[in-house]
DNA sequence: TCATGGTAACAAAAAGGTTCGTAATTTTAC
DNA sequence: GTAAAATTACGAACCTTTTTGTTACCATGA
């Protein structure tokens, strides 16, 4: 992870919503529990390696909740937290901003 | 530039907006018109590749208004488009859900 | 000869992918 | 009835690709 270069809130929440996976995974999540195996399905390009890594991420942040369960083959589920919820018309927002603006600038 | 998986604005938001630099740019471009090397005394580590690097995407993406000025030594100054102006808002949003995320999560 | 804003070529660093291995229980095969 | 295989989520090692940094260079007018 790279070193933050100002104090600005923006840098640190970039730090956790850049790149590909970090928002997908979290639209993928509003629609309620997943497991690991329904993130893959979700996004069939993702590798494993990556979506533990944006899952542990997502989760250090605070916008994941990881539940594991005892017993064998092992079980897990992700949800969003109730601050990861809060982000999803956030990033709707930027969304909507980004549709308007491309049919402004054609 | 790496290809989209989905067919989500929110995704091709990301694909601009991720990153170090693009935020703390529009967030240096708030105040008003700036030179290169004004951008680069804001971001003193940032490099001069990635600076243009990142001022072209944004460009691109609508959000920043590049006016070149004729005679030597060149003059180049950068600002917000309309759109940029509106994104800054929605940044700060998520400046403020990181906040209020992060001290209920401590 | 410095200043400004930029490009091109190469080097370093970071991100990402692939493969293999693991756990304890259930299923299937012989 | 015993052995082999599948299951699920994940870590570690290794390798490739992408991103970023470094350096050198260009233009020209004061």
């Amino acid at each position: 992870m790279k070193e933050l270069v100002s104090r600005c809130p923006i840098e640190e929440v970039m730090q956790v919503l850049s790149g590909r996976w970090p928002t997908l995974l979290v639209y993928y999540l509003q629609d309620g529990t997943k497991r690991f195996s329904d993130l893959r399905r979700d996004n069939p390009t993702i590798s494993h390696k990556m979506l533990t890594l944006e899952l542990r991420k997502l989760e250090d942040a605070g916008v994941v909740q990881r539940t594991q369960f005892p017993g064998y083959p092992l079980r897990v589920e992700y949800d969003l937290t109730e601050a990861g919820q809060k982000l999803v018309p956030l990033l709707d927002g930027l969304g909507e901003w980004w549709l308007k603006s491309d049919e402004a600038t054609g």
